[in-house]
DNA sequence: CGCTATTTTAAACATGTGTTTGAATTAGGG
DNA sequence: CCCTAATTCAAACACATGTTTAAAATAGCG
């Protein structure tokens, strides 16, 4: 295996775990068995290996789910909220034969780089993967026209902060779950959870 | 002012912009105007100050909060979902005549403190304030009592996950919101928009 | 093989971190 | 005022961080 490859398998499991400030080169290179400089020699820097570890799973994941969205648009009826939030299940688990736990990890990646470094993944992820945003909007659109711009702009957003919040901590959740409620739970049962909750969110009554 | 004020004072505001990992000692001290070594002899280390941020606000809010909870479960009657979350918007609102825009800057606390630390700040209060925990709960299953624990469990931190997530970030999304809609938003605003999003994903019907 | 370009390595660098020290200063009660 | 306790201060400490360097090792091709 390329030290690359090593480098960017380490890295993002620990950024997942730990977060992108909380994660040190040191601690990378030494659970990837590379030399130190091997990052700066590799990637340039560490903001620059960052993005490659995203990249890696929204080159993936993005032509997936531009066009499952895109699908969404072109039938002829209405989708419902459920089927444009369905459409998310499959590329995402796709991630897991991608990658041993690609969908668990990708999710808390996203989560962590929303909230780490003032925000520079959002801006990373709107400027160099855009066809996501409006395919999502456009879905959203047709299945419930009536939500005017401003009001479908802070449910996306809070719909984004339900799933990356959960992702982000999805593991001491998931032990917490396992533990009160003995029962088997995995990244696809939480997200099967989620779906309904996004939904009726996106879907509430608007009040003017 | 006090020392111990005057770095709390900076404190707070610098954790809640760039995050707690993100804030060193010397911004806080130097915005202060304090001595560096200030911070260790008035609260010991970092890590303490950080309880000592979140504590001046949660003393301030968390009685109002549990009360306006436990209001609601005395009611005779089934309080609604919405009602249930709207029980949040005084005492939350409270914070701003107890601090200059102390609500948005406690919400930004809090998102950070989940996220930050691998979630040290999730023990903390869910051990030192536990009583807002199961108040909200019981109004939450007095609402509506045929979600089961553990679909409770999952909505309740979905819930958390949406309001902690957009509270931290809430200063880029309003900026976003006042350019995109040419409108004036506060945090207000974003808290009675999000109202009616939360109450409805919590009450989604059951999907088994 | 021989030679060049790529990659790896250990070491150092420069900077930033939280914390501690011990002397200097200030406060406040007797 | 005096003396003690509390506070402030500059300096240093010990360590961790991302990055750079220059030599060593390796690959790959003619």
């Amino acid at each position: 295996m390329s030290t690359k490859t090593k480098i960017l398998d380490a890295a993002e499991i620990l950024f997942a775990d730990k977060g992108f400030n909380g994660t040190s080169l040191r601690e990378i290179t030494s659970q990837a068995e590379v030399n130190l400089a091997a990052v700066n020699y590799h990637f340039g820097s560490k903001k620059e290996l960052i993005k490659a570890v995203m990249s890696r799973y929204m080159n993936e994941l993005s032509p997936r789910l531009e066009s499952a969205l895109y699908e969404l648009c072109l039938d002829e009826e209405q989708p419902t909220l459920i089927e444009v939030f369905s459409a998310f299940l499959d590329p995402l688990l796709h991630l897991n034969s991608f990658k041993n736990n690609g969908t668990s990890t990708f999710l808390q990646l996203l989560g962590r780089g929303f909230t780490d470094n003032q925000g520079f993944l959002r801006w990373f992820l709107t400027t160099q993967y855009p066809g996501v945003f409006t395919n999502f909007t456009q879905a959203v659109h047709k299945a419930y026209p009536e939500l005017s711009k401003e009001e479908m702009f802070w449910r996306l957003h809070f719909t984004m902060g339900t799933i990356v919040f959960t992702m982000s901590s999805s593991d001491a959740l998931i032990d917490i779950a396992q533990n009160d409620f003995d029962r088997q739970v995995d990244i696809a049962g939480v997200i099967k959870q989620v779906i309904p909750y996004v939904a009726a969110g996106v879907a509430a009554p608007i009040i003017r």
